[in-house]
RNA sequence: CGGUGAUUAGCGCAGCUUGGUAGCGCACUUGGUUUGGGUCCAAGGGGUCGCAGGUUCGAAUCCUGCAUCACCGACCA
């Protein structure tokens, strides 16, 4: 490819738009550029990198065995009815009428298109296991797009779904994807970590989160100093301090704290420590049919976040996790909110772990402005129950029974799923067995955020002059520099031979045969990444050589015309 | 969804307080100059100042509404 011929894109200045340093710099050094919020356009250089990342993705998945399909990205809203996801899914799916106002969404998944399929086409045991994926665009109407293609509403992903009978074969093509997407990050020159993680909206029981370590990571990871663990914050168990609770030491008394409604004024004005203190929260419980909702009680150490998956997974908590309005803390408790606390409370308490390992702590007196102080388990309150509720901090003990918790920012490029058989049962997906019973399938979901894979890749290899592609992914492998071809016959001829040779010989190659001065084109290379530079000028050609310059180890070497192809074999 | 801010040439911004011919840098075009790290000189092209109302002799500027974009928050007991 010639520059003169391309469109290169690229900018001096940094759009004012970009805030992390992957969305600066794809904007510009030419790979994207917005169309609105959440929506790009991917520019030659960068489709370049995304199909290669895009291929890397599909021959791991074919070497598992998967098989490609491609489902449509509108998608009838019956389908969704028929998983009852059209309820639960929330604004985050588009939904659209067509012209005869039949009622379609834009698909950000696919398990119910792909269950029917299955469900239509497959009709023995004899077919199983079966795994298919499709590298598809997707659609999420996110409340707050941001980091360009990082968090993009439009983006591109690999989705693989798997089909079984039984557990055991799901259990064996779920360690397979595991392998391929371990396979797939290191091919693609990432430092990543396979997380364990929850699984969300999509449900299901066991799933692995594959995240790319970057400070700029929209998640916590919790990992343990001393083992492999690693865990995403929101699934990560908070275990209970070791030992026995201490004696109560101190009696209850009740206190006035006027003004003091949150948990750093109580701990401000009585000088207390807030490690010392809990802090009562109300939710709204799960109801029976037609009763009205129980408000339940959360009661967390002062210092300690509540977990709200962990809250939400509580048989006696409604989903989606729900705070009380300030009516209903009102009529359950009698106070406003600043002054709730588990002290002859009527209503259901569950207790954090941490928190329930207290002894003379302070609390609410679910009177407005009062607290207690010296407050202890069972012998001022004593109808509770215990539960892991809140999220690890750094220094918890780890799950895994080694180390210590710390935690660092990731980027999920990935996650697997053993999804059971919520979507088979409800699209009555099922074969006939051997015995010749129908039997419902259980599946597993496999994903890969394609298009984020490239903003995670510039996270993690750039420096101050652009992007550091590794060759895996980089739009072109080598970019050959001409010094003053306007001017100079031998230089130019030398590069138009080499470029000749280059794309011969099948290499991804961009000959800047611009009329721009070296700075300009040394700046744009460096810019884009392109892994290798040929610099050819006159001051070298009297001895047959141009200059080699390694763009991630910025090494320099002159090298000989004739042996320039050597570095390309293998 | 809430809060804050922005919207003037392709990009980055000034002008608005105090209403009166729309500006700067980059990019672009032409000519010259320079040629191993974002040259220099000169001449040009490009904007219904986000949209709709209002005030005024006159609005980028003041007022109202709307839209879009961005940032922060959505953990509150």
């Amino acid at each position: 490819m010639r520059t003169s011929q391309y469109l290169l894109s690229t900018l001096k200045e940094t759009p004012a738009s970009a805030e992390v340093i992957s969305h600066q710099l794809m904007l510009r050094a030419g790979l994207v550029r917005n169309v609105a919020s959440g929506l790009y356009t991917w520019l030659p250089t960068g489709l370049k990198v995304l199909r290669k990342v895009e291929n890397i993705v599909r021959e791991e998945m074919e070497r598992a065995n998967a098989i490609e399909v491609l489902m449509p990205m509108v998608q009838p809203a019956d389908l969704w009815e028929e998983s009852g996801r059209l309820n639960d899914y929330g604004p985050e799916l588009l939904r659209l009428n067509d012209r005869h106002h039949r009622a379609f969404v834009l698909g950000p998944t696919h398990e119910e298109v792909i269950t029917k399929l299955v469900s239509n086409e497959i009709n023995s045991y004899k077919q199983l296991p079966l795994n298919v994926f499709q590298i598809q665009t997707k659609f999420r109407d996110e409340i707050r797009p941001r980091f360009g293609v990082m968090r993009g509403r439009e983006f591109l992903m690999k989705d693989a779904y798997s089909f079984h009978l039984s557990q055991e074969c799901l259990q064996k093509t779920y360690d397979i994807m595991f392998d391929a997407y371990c396979r797939i990050f290191e091919r693609l020159g990432l430092d990543y970590r396979p997380v364990i993680a929850d699984t969300g909206s999509i449900g299901g029981a066991v799933s692995h989160e594959f995240h790319v370590l970057a400070d700029s990571g929209e998640d916590d990871i919790a990992f343990s100093d001393e083992s492999d663990f690693a865990a995403n914050v929101e699934k990560a168990e908070a275990l209970a301090p070791i030992g026995d609770r201490p004696a109560p030491n101190q009696t209850l008394s009740r206190i006035d704290t006027p003004n003091a409604k949150t948990i750093d004024a109580v701990s401000e004005f009585l000088k207390v420590d807030i490690k010392s203190t809990v802090k009562t929260l109300l939710v709204v419980g799960e109801t029976d049919k037609g009763e009205t909702a129980p408000i339940i009680a959360l009661v967390l150490r002062g210092d300690h976040q509540l977990n709200e998956i962990k809250a939400e997974n509580l048989a006696q908590i409604a989903t989606p996790l729900t705070f009380a309005s300030e009516e209903q803390i009102l009529a359950s408790v009698g106070c406003n909110a600043g002054s709730i606390g588990p002290v002859d409370m009527t209503i259901l308490v569950i207790v954090d772990r941490s928190a329930a390992h207290l002894a003379d702590f302070v609390c609410g007196a679910n009177t407005d402005n009062v607290h207690f102080t010296g407050v202890n388990w069972d012998r001022d309150c004593s109808d509770y129950t215990v539960e892991d509720l809140r999220n690890v901090v750094e220094g918890d003990p780890s799950p895994c029974g080694k180390g210590k918790i710390v935690i660092k920012r990731g980027i999920e490029v990935g996650h697997i799923f053993q999804l059971g058989d919520k979507y088979a049962q409800a699209m009555k997906c099922g074969v006939l067995t051997e015995a010749g019973k129908n039997q419902i399938l259980t599946m597993g979901c496999y994903g890969i955020g394609v298009s984020r894979i490239v903003a995670a890749s510039i996270e993690q290899n750039h420096d101050k002059y652009g992007i550091k592609w590794p060759s895996a992914i980089a739009p072109f492998q080598v970019a050959i520099v001409p010094m003053n071809m306007a001017k100079s016959v031998r230089v130019k001829e030398t590069a138009e031979k080499i470029y000749q040779q280059l794309q011969q010989a099948g290499i991804e190659v961009l000959f800047d045969d611009r009329k721009e001065r070296p700075g300009v084109m040394f700046a744009d290379h460096e810019l884009i990444g392109t892994p290798c530079l040929l610099i050819i000028g006159e001051r070298n050609l009297d001895n047959q050589e141009i200059e080699v310059k390694n763009r991630i180890t910025g090494e320099k070497s002159l090298m000989a015309i004739d042996n320039i192809m050597s570095l390309f074999e293998k």
